[in-house]
DNA sequence: CCAGCGCATTGTGTATGCAATATAGACTAT
DNA sequence: ATAGTCTATATTGCATACACAATGCGCTGG
């Protein structure tokens, strides 16, 4: 079970395993409300208790880990409630961040389609691993036309716990997903065209039909 | 100037450092960009440098402590642009939780008269150190008539990341402070008569102020 | 047989030690 | 004189070690 620590361009032990961490939760590898061992997380990454207790911390501060003092982390779980509001505050945040979006620079929407179209061959591929993190950069690349970074960044905070649901979602059809690239096209276009209404529409709908399926799921197992 | 950790709720240590430095911050005692040594507040707070280290990574999850890897921590800057964007984001954040609040009941609405004499009391005293942390404990009270606790914590949070930037104030004149009680007699009163648009209003104009006031100063230091 | 207590075990929280990295100052060469 | 480099020092980051708290089990007594 030895996990190594991959290659990332983080320096510093532990937000790199913050970041293995992260997805492990997120890919529903760690069930919420297991716990989360310091001496077990260290030996499966290879490193101390120490980076992996700061790691926890961290992950404790964004949201998707707990912690109980003298009793140790866990992973956070998950409400309906807690969606609902989640959602709200995205809702709020991102449609006053994509407001503000500037013009992309050609070489920036020509990047843009470009993610689009990995984005789809992803899909074309079945890989469902690598999917959510491209399809997260993508949007991250998105946001980063604003000026605010500091929303941005809790633009992103607030994305990475909305993420946790989806490992509730079954798998996207075939043609709900072709639908979402469509989508994505559109979004290119409308940015191409400095049509900021658009994206935002764009962006508002899918995100409340992202809230609609995690909160029927989440409703029908009664959580 | 060893200073000692003062009792408080949390039982935990780096909780409690966290709590001094953030107070140190917040009251312009560790200015913006100071280098927050390890070593140097371990002794300070009679305790080890793990503890502190952990308080230290904790502010920084929280906005008001960066760190650089390998360089160690530093109490953040302040700019005007980053003011701004956490008033944008409690403009938006606070409106949509006060839009949402129950009316509260006449024990809780007791209390909060209550409070709104003692803050009185404290004004009139002269008293400027209790005055913020009771100032915003009433707040908070308000904040916890919504059941979206998530995001009361959210609007907390930022609370805090713009606390920080009263230390630039001048000292609240005489005129302007009683008409800021006179505000939370009003917010009071609207409280009582389930008034979720006038609370709402009050608190906005309250903020916008404040909002004003920070950014003008910042201008003037040109920061 | 069950409830309550005490002990052992497990795991967290904190302290200390050591290696690695950044910083400052002096020295050298251009 | 100034820029660059090398070295000494201070500080961080991680690992190890130890103290303490919580949990679970067995034992005893009712």
């Amino acid at each position: 079970m030895q996990q190594i620590l991959e290659r990332t361009l983080a320096a510093n032990i532990p937000e790199r395993i913050a970041e293995q961490i992260r997805d492990l939760v997120a890919r529903g590898r760690l069930p919420p409300g297991v716990r989360l061992g310091q001496a077990e997380l260290a030996v499966q990454f290879g490193a101390s208790r120490m980076p992996v207790r700061e790691a926890l911390k961290l992950l404790c501060a964004e949201g998707i880990v707990v912690h109980d003092p003298n009793r140790g982390f866990f992973a956070a779980h998950l409400s309906s409630e807690e969606a609902r509001q989640l959602f709200k505050l995205r809702h709020l945040v991102e449609d006053a961040l994509l407001a503000g979006i500037r013009r992309p620079a050609a070489a920036e929407l020509e990047r843009f389609a470009q993610r689009a179209d990995e984005l789809e061959e992803l899909l074309n591929g079945g890989e469902r691993a690598g999917w959510w993190v491209r399809h997260r950069e993508f949007h991250q690349s998105i946001f980063d036309l604003s000026p605010e970074k500091l929303i941005v960044r809790e633009a992103m905070r607030l994305w990475t716990l909305t993420d946790r649901y989806r490992s509730l979602l079954p798998l996207p059809q075939r043609s709900s997903a072709e639908r979402t690239l469509v989508r994505k096209h559109e979004l290119v276009e409308a940015l191409a065209a400095t049509d900021r209404r658009k994206v935002l529409h764009v962006r508002a709908e899918r995100r409340r039909q992202f809230e609609r399926l995690v909160l029927d799921v989440l409703a029908s197992r009664n959580l």
